[in-house]
DNA sequence: CAGAAATTGTTGCGCTCGCAACAAATATAA
DNA sequence: TTATATTTGTTGCGAGCGCAACAATTTCTG
């Protein structure tokens, strides 16, 4: 597959803007798993893993929001990472119905350890930014992120 | 959830640039379904149908790379859509192992429906960037996908 | 307060997808 | 040419995910 070179700058249309995204969260997401398979850990369990603390814990809807994950996609990630001793469900002292989760020691070495094979990898396949264009894209990311936001708000 | 206003252009971490990447992707998918929904389409069946033309199709391997989807993945959506008879095989006449997939004239019709309201979609979602705006993202997304893809290229 | 509505987490079910294995055809090597 | 390797498309299988329905709790309303 060969793609244009970018520096020609050119207003693409709203077409190329989603495939552009699209290429890029694939690419992304590839590289992503490929290291954390070392750690036996698939993309969305790492994300999950990454919310969590040793003491207060999160709901399972708290991660499901932040992750963009259903409600049902969480209780089964949380299964399997409590299977593993990573994490453990503790109920809420505040609310009957919610559980907390939270990381076990091991859940915190073993997250550690993927954690800075993550980072390394990732810093290596977006060296292509200098600081200044991160900046920008930055900007430009988040304004996309809060319009797209705000409309499927006002859909659903 | 919450996102942070847009403007303060900081340098972001590796992590938060994937996040918002990630986030972008699955904002954009989920309008994205819904609107195809009406259409009784998925995302990748409407991303396959605008490959492919009415005379000398596209061979299902090349649909595949185009697609970033796994080569079964394309003969399942390809078996769908000739179901509906939006879609039809046919032999290669330079290479008996491949098939080409054509549109047919439903095809093409339901393709165009879709097409338009897709169009207008993401025309509404993407209107927070100004085109210069879009100039500079389109120049920094070329720019992440042709390394992203080199970089796996040179891995696999 | 009592009843209705909303929220939290779980389960069953179905859909989408990738991986591995395969047969048929083609391309490459000796 | 023959033998080997590669490519094309398909299938079986299992993983990941969302939706709808549910019970237990909490919150809202009258």
């Amino acid at each position: 597959m060969v793609f244009k070179n970018g520096s020609s700058n050119q207003v693409i249309s709203p077409q190329q803007q989603y495939r552009m995204i699209h290429d890029i969260y694939v690419l992304l997401q590839d590289g992503d798993s490929r290291v954390l398979r070392k750690f036996d850990l698939t993309s969305s369990q790492y994300g999950l893993l990454m919310l969590l603390d040793l003491e207060k814990g999160q709901r399972l809807v708290d991660l499901s929001e932040r992750l963009m994950l259903a409600r049902s996609t969480i209780t089964r990630i949380v299964d399997q990472l409590e299977k593993r001793d990573f994490v453990r469900r503790v109920p809420d002292p505040e609310d009957r119905r919610a559980q907390r989760v939270i990381l076990t020691e091991l859940g915190a070495e073993r997250r550690e350890e993927a954690h800075v094979a993550h980072e390394e990898s990732l810093q290596r396949r977006l060296s292509m930014l200098s600081d200044d264009e991160r900046r920008q894209l930055s900007g430009l990311l988040s304004k996309m992120r809060l319009a797209l936001h705000a409309d499927l708000s006002s859909i659903s």
